[in-house]
DNA sequence: AATTTACGTCAGCCTTGTTGACTTTCCAAG
DNA sequence: CTTGGAAAGTCAACAAGGCTGACGTAAATT
């Protein structure tokens, strides 16, 4: 490490004209230890349920663009179309999720959850939006702002789509 | 959504005062974007040695803190000792991690990187990074900050103990 | 001397990812 | 109207990487 970097601010190092391998390293690791964080409440509720992330994930989308179909999801989830359907399989079999066929293209199922799938995405949610809220409300606004734009910077330019789409309500 | 939120500048809706739902949901879908698009990099070239993302985890967290030992390793990771073992066992048979017994505590194990294990570290790291550092560059230090802050706010307690531990030279 | 700790290992199980092959259904273009 | 290709479902087999439980050994602690 070089002696310049001993110039910046002693105890939080906030210097960031020049991108040290250090503070670089601790992004990273920053990374790795919140999303710990951020899916252990869910995955505490799934482990009630027999069901895992894979799970959580579908049902996530799901309820975010109803209706959406299956090829939709392979897209936005990256598994392949045998991981997703098994997933798929159990939560309609329990009765979470509803499969119905295109009325323009019968080919495509269109993805929807039923009452009983929409309170688990909730009961899901509440967990994972609670822990956002608090780190939300410790962090303050100009703090989420550079969050989300650097989230936003990392991802890969295809998934960014998705996202934005998403955002933009789909 | 409330009318009361259309005060807000209007293509980035940064108002934060009440963290709706919506809002919240959105920093949940940056994390999952942004987190397959961390792991993708060093993903891919773990993929051609045969390795995943378990081994690049103790491979990550040896570098940074040489010596260390296998109970600390299995608490930072979170992991059983049989799981971490296995990824353990490969890595030293394939020459990238040297055991050694310890000197004051002969039951313990420290765990280093050879020469090869520092090579592979760094292919991985250096590609991590990249990404990293473009994400940093492109949304600038205030956000970089804001960025950090909501992450360890994130964090689970425990966890966030060994991130700072780790930050400030362990 | 007895107990506890740190580690390693065997065996077996589960989730969730993969590939490959095959079928059914259906839209659309020739 | 036939045919090609897309969307979906399914079967089979496999691998990575989690897990639990049980057992063994060396070394420290009491």
């Amino acid at each position: 490490m070089s002696q310049l970097s001993g110039t910046a601010t002693g105890g939080g190092g906030e210097n960031l004209l020049f991108l040290t391998d250090e503070q670089l390293r601790k992004g990273i690791e920053a990374m790795f230890f919140a999303y710990r964080g951020f899916t252990a409440d869910p995955d505490r509720i799934l482990e009630t349920m027999d069901y895992g992330r894979a799970h959580h994930r579908a049902v996530h989308f799901i309820h975010r663009s109803p209706g959406t179909t299956v090829s939709n999801l392979l897209g936005i989830l990256g598994v392949t179309k045998q991981s997703l359907n098994r997933v798929l399989r159990t939560l309609i079999d329990d009765g979470h999720v509803r499969s119905e066929k295109g009325r323009r293209d019968g080919r495509e199922r269109h993805l929807f959850l039923t009452e009983k799938g929409e309170a688990m995405e909730k009961s899901l949610s509440d967990a994972q939006r609670a822990r956002m809220r608090a780190a939300y409300r410790a962090a303050g606004p100009v703090a989420v702002q550079g969050f989300r734009q650097v989230l936003e910077a990392m991802m890969d330019p295809g998934l960014r789509d998705y996202y934005n789409r998403l955002r933009d309500g789909a």
